[in-house]
DNA sequence: CTTGGCACTCGGGAACACAGAGTGCCAGAG
DNA sequence: CTCTGGCACTCTGTGTTCCCGAGTGCCAAG
């Protein structure tokens, strides 16, 4: 069906294409790769190629220009992902390891994806769900109120103020937060409603009421919070792309959080890595771009992901590298501090 | 120098030129307002206008166009802000009031702005040097390291990791936490060098050391966010307003933080409008867009800034209706919470 | 199966003409 | 002194036509 060279021909027009942004032709082939044959028969590789929907002609007379299913064949079967240079490595490292906190992470790393790649950058942060307890603080800011902080082994920390029905002593919300942190210091999140579930019976009497609304509050912040939060950057590289459809639509897809959480995709085991070209992407007005995604944890747990988004006709050896590069490196922050 | 008429012909050019984006000729102005001219008259006042640089002609045959100097002159003195409308009032209430803590605050405010004023919206996080101390917490991660954690009035909360000199008990950690508290409690950030300055010495010797790590990684904190912290939305709606100048350098802009936080403006007095007019513009890749910012902040004092960017042509008095009534609302959440 | 030759197609740029909107200026009327 | 109508002039934008060149598909010969 598609012998050795008809590959090699498609190959070349997949690299021709996204270097020239212009569909290619049979002269412009042969001259540009050392395939040992004519125009002439390149042509009737193309014709073949065609006819199975690998590339498409934008008008009867123009050069070729790979269809959603000739990038597809290209990313799976054609090419290989691009290491980065060792340069390029070194400023990931030093780029990434001056970050303090958790927002600078996520921040820095968004920029460095989109430096590298020239695209837009999206990067989850990690995810609720998926890490676990390492400190409860219940802060007193007045008598009928407090402020509780949850503190995640990611070093992402939620704060919800929690207006409580009676007046509190200090020493009771004390002896309600050695309790708490007793049962869920380490506790992965998923777990932490039926492991808070006796912790009202476990104190006097007095105090369960207080501890209850307390507890409904840390409940709802993890199930508010389900929908991970996102940020992106680099949208300045969409000016210089240009896509086939309005960029007004992608703008708009990504501001839509919960359009861009279900696009960097569901996890497929860790470092490995998600392509969506074009029309394969469930969401239309994003036809035309492509994303390449992978998740990034420390040690073997998947927190989140991150990837980005540009147009279909984009360089994928050397996206999936930087992708792939940065999120091991992150990773590897992330487990460090 | 500028009789009423020519003031009312500036005005009628402004107006129509930001609702139709076409060169206004004298003829179209005739029609569309009722002064009660001919075109030829009105003709000498543009020409008069022109002269003094408050419209210019794109080409040598086609109408005026008002120039940034006019688009002043508009704001200044030929135009009344709009208040929003009572459903609009609405619907920005209930809209902010479902938020539950800052972040989502903030967020919620650029969308609020964005989709109001159909533009650029930018917010600022409210300040740390602005806003005061609630409670400073400090958790221990394990034996030789804490997370310090500090809880402002705005309901803004920073961490930091800190690595110890040495080994340090718990209760040694709760003791610097009292003394802390104890004398930073209510405390301006402005204030915190000199208030915590003698802490050291109120403690036995041999806590010295680690409380001097603490207090170093304390101020190191206030001094990295110096720099505020900025959320930007309804990117989107560049693609529709058509620039003078590229969009990527909008797009870039934005994503410079630092810029930005320029263009937000210094401090005027609350809920005072800053409008800045293309070329007033300090940063040359806005040449074209202009910014209308407000300050906000809960009771008198202003914690930051919020506003949007948009092209030169742009519906002054909506937008400034828009930016004052979401400033003087965040303002009240920010209060109540 | 490959190759050179050949006729055909079509997009895009250049040249051109033209209509329409708008201006500036001038002379005359209030 | 100000307003008005008239008039000649100047552009831009648009539509038309035309032509070149790149690229194709097909065919017959190697």
């Amino acid at each position: 069906m598609l012998d050795d060279r008809k590959l090699a021909v498609l190959r070349a027009i997949v690299e021709d294409y996204v270097s020239t942004n212009e569909p290619v032709g049979s002269k412009a082939l042969v001259d540009r790769h050392n395939l040992g044959v004519s125009p002439a028969t390149i042509r009737n590789d193309m014709a073949a190629l065609e006819e199975q929907g690998y590339i498409a002609q934008p008008h009867t007379s123009a050069g070729r220009v790979p269809t959603d299913k000739g990038y597809r064949l290209f990313v799976d079967r054609l090419s290989q992902i691009k290491p980065l240079s060792g340069a390029e490595r070194r400023a990931i490292e030093t780029f990434l390891a001056g970050a303090v906190d958790l927002d600078e992470i996520v921040m820095r790393t968004v920029r460095l994806l989109a430096q590298l790649t020239r695209q837009v950058a999206v990067v989850q942060y990690p995810s609720l769900t998926r890490s676990s307890v390492r400190h409860v603080e219940i802060v007193p800011l007045s008598e009928r109120r407090v402020m509780l902080v949850l503190i995640l082994n990611t070093g992402r920390v939620e704060q919800r103020v929690v207006d409580l029905p009676e007046e509190v002593a200090d020493e009771r919300i004390a002896n309600l937060r050695a309790v708490l942190n007793g049962c869920l210091d380490g506790c992965g999140l998923s777990r932490v409603p039926e492991t808070v579930a006796d912790v009202p019976e476990r104190l006097p009497a007095e105090d369960r009421q207080v501890a209850a609304t307390i507890l409904s509050v840390l409940l709802e912040t993890l199930v508010e919070r389900h929908e991970e939060k996102l940020v992106f950057g680099g949208t300045a590289n969409l000016a210089a792309a240009d896509f086939s459809v309005g960029l007004r639509d992608v703008l708009e897809a990504l501001e839509e959080q919960v359009v861009l959480i279900r696009l960097l995709g569901e996890t497929h085991g860790m470092s490995e890595l998600t392509v969506r070209i074009g029309s394969e992407n469930p969401y239309s007005g994003l036809r035309g771009t492509s994303i390449v995604a992978a998740g990034y944890g420390s040690g073997d747990k998947e927190l989140a992901r991150l990837g980005v988004l540009g147009p279909t006709r984009m360089d994928y050896p050397v996206t999936m590298g930087a992708v792939r590069a940065v999120a091991r490196y992150v990773g590897q922050i992330l487990a460090g501090s």
